[in-house]
DNA sequence: TTGTTACTTAATTCTATGCTTAACCAAACT
DNA sequence: AGTTTGGTTAAGCATAGAATTAAGTAACAA
């Protein structure tokens, strides 16, 4: 059912562009149908409908059709994992700044006696 | 001197890429030279320099070059900015089911008085 | 049943991205 | 001085991405 594998490339890449970026802004305040999302911008339902898809496959966003009108929802764990990418990184690169900055500190004390 | 302003397209854009995601990986252990960086990839030199560029140019990494080796840093408060991005969307998201729920356990309440 | 709404599909166009090879430059050895 | 090392520049190519228009379907409403 689920073909929304998360997958850091596509998600990445799915936040890389504005227009899926406001579409997930508006997601954030809650889930919306296709034309809700559509309506703020100046394009083509046909271009919304492949920025959607581009959201869905990437796994940020999921959608369901019921009647005639398919709603949008956000996919807060897929957003969690891009997010957790990104931190882990970043958290890396300072605790190595903290245990330099320990050697930096300890080599000045050395220095002293 | 910095044309290293953040920008999200361009942050997310670099970061949809593994190859980028690789490099920053890298850097997120250290600074390391272009070659250094360059070494893990079946690629041409050239090829990694490009992706170099699109990380430098999306403002997640700086270089600077001393002699004839230019030397790579991740930079930290770039990545801060895109993971603050989609956190901000993400908490959005989660207060609001938190005030679903308590509207929903507020109607259950009224449904048993 | 006829029209309107809410999408969906398909074909096309144009630009951007990721890669390659070849040639080049300048610092550092020998 | 000559060579290797580390990186840069440029040109070209193939694939992927963002948009368009036109035409189609299926649900609901009058």
């Amino acid at each position: 059912m689920l073909n929304q594998t998360p997958n850091l490339d596509l998600m990445f890449q799915a936040l890389a562009d504005p227009t899926r970026r406001a579409m997930i802004d508006r997601l954030s305040h809650g889930p919306a149908s296709v034309s809700e999302l559509a309506k703020p911008f100046a394009m083509s339902l046909p271009a919304v409908v492949q920025h959607l898809a581009v959201l869905v496959s990437s796994g940020l966003v999921t959608s369901q059709k019921l009647g005639r009108v398919r709603t949008c929802q956000i996919q807060p764990e897929a957003l969690s994992l891009a997010e957790q990418w990104i931190n882990d990184r970043r958290t890396l690169w300072v605790k190595r700044l903290d245990r330099l900055g320990d050697f930096l500190a300890e080599t000045a004390d050395d220095e002293r006696r």
